[in-house]
RNA sequence: GAGACUGUAGCUCAGUUGGUUUAGAGCAUUACCUUGACAGGGUAGGGGUCGGGGGUUCGAAUCCCUCCAGUCUCACCA
């Protein structure tokens, strides 16, 4: 074998496997009689470009779907994009304007050619650098949820649900993105505090302008949309209202006062203007008395013709101009600071504009109820748990789902309108023949009947997901035999947006859950608890990431730091104890493959010891991953792996197994070492792929398969007995070597040891090969067994026993009984507390035999340490 | 406005139905050691009255009440 770098280089080892892997095509999939493991990628937009968030959840999705194909199941992840309507549009769009095009210039087909073009441009990288990460998805089966097979299922459910009666078109007041030109969702609104102003403005009285009534607004703009103004019936400033009319500013429109207790006398002046166009609530007002709605903005937002004035100016501006008019006449009274909530459109930020218009609903209402009832029962199970009460509440109190959307790239909505008339249906042929039949006219034509611009919201095509990807309504046997997946990861953001909307259609389509687990991850924050952003320009790079640390690196870094649910604050440093715990693994390797092996020297005993130890705990520690794995503890199945291959394997193990400086080495050390590492490597496989299989190759033999296809080795039960007497020598070559550091005696400086022997010592003595371990990790130059009184040099305690490392250095009698009083003082205390405990007969009568047995225990054992300090105490001070 | 969650070492967090040596881990920190596996490594240490106050209990970080601080979700009154 050629020499092995000083380092662990990851760069090439990473390209190298991850070529390899996918060459032998380990990550595809097809449906046998193995049990299946299957995994859905939340689908990135075909926008974005990597960022923690995805590294995070790819990180974890793949850890779990390598561990199911290490655990023999048939492991099938499942990768794709989703089409992202605005988002993706807008940067269509801005491309095209940079071109000198501009999108109303284009017709409808054009301009998805355009889009298309640039989806196969952009819309591939994001899948591109989640290989880099590791991520052994099954390339083979990468869907878009605006290809052929996913715009079936988003047709079909559109169909299914209109003749179920489960979604209507209907006038509702929508939150309108100016910017984007386009209808939004609630959930796709963020509501956020701003500083605003109230204005109160005058009306005068339409039959006696000395009269007047001032309204506070936060919109004076729409006051081109007024149609009325409300108090409160019961306020008595304003009974003289009673009957009369009042002028609009500026537009001089009569426009009545309404009297409604919908009115709060305590906010503002108590008098509100009403614009049922603009408000959500004065549309409500609006059709309790019947006014008039004026819709004053163009779908950009700015002024149309039926706002009179300002006509083509934009809402902001003309919030700025009609207050200097207003001014000017004298009707603006007051304006004062005022916080309120925005709303602001998630895609594009702009300040949302309640609208009245026709769209496209689901009545969520009507499909909820399973999808509740799964999460509340567990049969879907959410981790972490609480998620439930978030999802219970949204779920309780679901409002109608809007789903159409202004724009041109998505799945345009199959509906055809005749006059009154609407078709929904398949394709414009069947379109034409309900319209025919509805409309009574057989002659109708093609060209007569209009299929409706808007399409669909995108999350209407990925709450279809579980189920497209698998082309489940078309072919039954991918579906039957992945279906219900697994388990889905993902932020907990997106639980409305996504989950509750997937859960749902499994429900209503499938009868059943789209996936037995949802793991929702934290969302990733820098050090400062900020969350990660572009404008902050906190967010690190994140293939730099993976160039500075190694993807095995980052993969721990984000790993170790990601409780479920919670905040997950990410620090490079994560990283870089990733890559260093790599590069130990690495160096342990380099160790075991430098030593001259001697075929002719037998094992000693206490390697023979500490291989055995090395191996009980390996199974020890594989058992207690598996339980953590299972409840998606994933940081902390980590951490144990890390102790152990850092605290046992390498400095424990290695330290008792090494051979002197250039000594050979017995060839059973050498194989029980490298057999435990290749172990190590398959458990560790799913969490660093790379490091692992580079060191599985170096190790395995020529005819085994590769680490990623290779099988964990089945779990057993361990040893404890012999865990628990290691644990004890490492207590005894601790106290050693602590005892040498607090007496400045050299750590590697020979000695010989004394034991004060009682039973437990003789019995831990007598195992074979503990003796010897002792001596060697002691640096002690004998172990001798001595009887009470005896012994001399510095005095120690491990459990209840009493050791003294001799040296020829003086004692220093005066701080070592400083140690030992301070000692004596703690123990004092410990049995003090223990044995209030065990005086106390409530405790002993009601508290379970092995709880009383543990405290009994405890206290004999303080009891046996205070008198070993006791009598080492008087030595001193007799001596 | 309604609800949820969190508060444990300098930092990030574990602590499973109240009971395993008078509270644990990782990182950071301190001292010492180390030119031969290790972008360092090793060894050992220091550091917390578990947000405050009550209560239930033989026993509370863990259960209940209350206060304080923070985070988030949903809904929103101009």
């Amino acid at each position: 074998m050629a020499e092995l770098s000083k380092h662990f280089e990851a760069d090439k080892v990473e390209s190298k496997w991850y070529q390899h892997w996918e060459s032998k095509g380990y990550f595809h999939s097809e449906p046998d009689e193995r049990e299946p493991y299957s995994i859905l990628i939340p689908p990135p937009n075909v926008t974005g470009v990597l960022h923690m968030g995805h590294m995070l959840n790819i990180t974890i999705q793949d850890v779990l779907i390598r561990r199911a194909r290490l655990n023999g199941y048939n492991a099938c992840w499942v990768p794709g994009t989703d089409h992202a309507s605005i988002a993706t549009e807008a940067k269509v769009v801005k491309r095209l304007r940079e071109q000198g095009i501009k999108k109303s210039d284009l017709t409808r087909e054009k301009f998805l050619e355009y889009a298309w073009e640039w989806k196969e441009e952009y819309g591939g990288i994001i899948l591109d650098q989640l290989k880099k990460l590791g991520a052994s998805c099954d390339w083979e089966r990468t869907a878009f949820t605006m290809d052929e097979v996913r715009s079936d299922h988003v047709y079909k459910a559109f169909i299914d649900l209109y003749n179920k009666g489960k979604l209507y078109r209907g006038l509702r007041m929508v939150n309108w993105d100016p910017q984007a030109q386009t209808v939004l969702s609630n959930e796709e609104v963020i509501h956020k505090e701003e500083n605003g102003r109230l204005y109160h403005i005058k009306y005068v009285l339409a039959d006696d302008p000395s009269q007047s009534v001032t309204i506070a607004t936060t919109r004076p703009e729409t006051l081109l949309g007024d149609t009325a103004v409300a108090v409160h019936p019961d306020d008595p400033r304003y009974t003289y209202l009673k009957g009369k009319q009042v002028i609009v500013p500026l537009v001089n429109r009569a426009i009545k006062v309404i009297f409604d207790d919908y009115v709060e006398t305590e906010f503002g002046t108590g008098a509100l203007k009403v614009t049922p166009a603009h408000d959500i609530n004065d549309y409500e007002l609006g059709k309790k008395y019947d006014l008039e709605v004026i819709d004053i903005f163009n779908d950009d937002g700015s002024v149309s013709e039926a706002g009179q004035l300002y006509i083509g100016k934009d809402r902001f501006e003309v919030r700025k101009l009609i207050v200097k008019d207003l001014e000017a006449q004298g009707l603006l009274i007051e304006v004062e600071d005022y916080r309120h909530n925005v709303g602001r459109s998630e895609r594009t930020d702009a300040v949302v504009e309640p609208k009245l218009s026709l769209q496209w609903y689901v009545d969520m209402p009507a499909i909820a109820k399973p999808a509740l009832e799964a999460v509340e029962t567990d049969e879907v199970e959410f981790f972490p748990k609480n998620m439930k009460n978030t999802y219970r509440h949204w779920m309780g109190n679901i409002r109608d789902w809007c789903i159409s959307r202004q724009l041109w790239w998505g799945h345009r909505i199959p509906a055809w309108y005749f006059e009154d008339h609407v078709a929904v249906a398949e394709s414009e042929q069947e379109a034409l023949d309900i319209l025919k039949n509805k409309s009574g006219n057989a002659n109708l034509a093609l060209a007569d009947i209009k299929q409706d611009e808007d399409v669909l919201d995108t999350w209407f095509s990925s709450w279809l997901w579980p189920m497209s990807v698998f082309n489940g309504w078309f072919d039954k046997k991918e579906m039957d035999y992945y279906y219900p997946t697994t388990v889905l990861v993902t932020g907990w953001d997106i639980i409305f947006l996504w989950v509750a909307r997937m859960i749902m259609a499994g429900y209503e389509w499938e009868g059943t859950y789209p996936y037995k687990d949802v793991y929702f991850t934290g969302m990733v924050r820098d050090k400062k608890r900020r969350k990660m952003s572009k404008s902050l320009g906190n967010s690190p790079d994140a293939l730099k990431l993976i160039s500075d640390y190694g993807a095995d690196g980052v993969r721990f870094g984000m790993l170790s730091c990601s409780p479920a649910g919670g905040d997950l604050l990410f620090d490079d440093k994560l990283c870089e104890q990733g890559r260093n715990f790599s590069n130990k693994i690495w160096n342990a390797l380099k160790l075991i493959k430098s030593w001259e092996v001697d075929t002719t020297l037998d094992q000693p005993e206490a390697n023979a010891l500490a291989g055995q130890w090395i191996e009980e705990k390996y199974f020890d520690v594989l058992s207690n991953t598996d339980a953590r794995i299972k409840e998606y503890r994933l940081s902390d199945a980590l951490m144990q792996l890390y102790s152990y291959i850092w605290g046992d394997f390498c400095s424990w193990y290695l330290e008792m197994i090494k051979p002197d400086y250039q000594k050979p080495v017995d060839p059973a050390s050498v194989q029980t070492a490298s057999a435990v590492l290749k172990k190590i490597c398959i458990m560790l496989h799913p969490f660093m792929p790379f490091i692992t299989e580079e060191v599985w190759q170096a190790l395995k033999a020529e005819d085994e398969v590769d680490c990623i296809v290779s099988r964990y080795p089945e779990s057993r039960a361990f040893d404890t007995a012999l865990i628990g007497d290691i644990s004890q020598v490492q207590d005894i070559v601790s106290s050693i070597r602590d005892t040498r550091n607090q007496n400045q005696i050299k750590p590697k400086e020979v000695l010989p040891l004394s034991i004060q022997s009682d039973e437990a010592i003789k019995q831990l003595f007598s195992r074979s090969g503990v003796e010897p371990l002792v001596r060697k990790l002691g640096f002690l130059e004998s172990v001798t067994m001595v009887g009470e009184g005896e012994g001399s040099g510095y005095a120690f305690i491990v459990g209840k026993s009493k050791y003294y490392l001799e040296s020829n250095e003086e004692v220093n009698v005066e701080e070592e009984l400083i140690k030992l009083k301070e000692e004596l003082e703690y123990q004092i205390g410990f049995v003090a507390s223990v044995d209030k405990k065990l005086s106390n007969q409530g405790f002993v009568s009601n508290a379970p035999a092995k709880v009383v047995e543990m405290e009994k225990k405890k206290l004999e054992d303080g009891q046996a340490r205070i008198q070993l300090l006791t009598e080492q105490i008087q030595r001193l001070e007799n001596s």
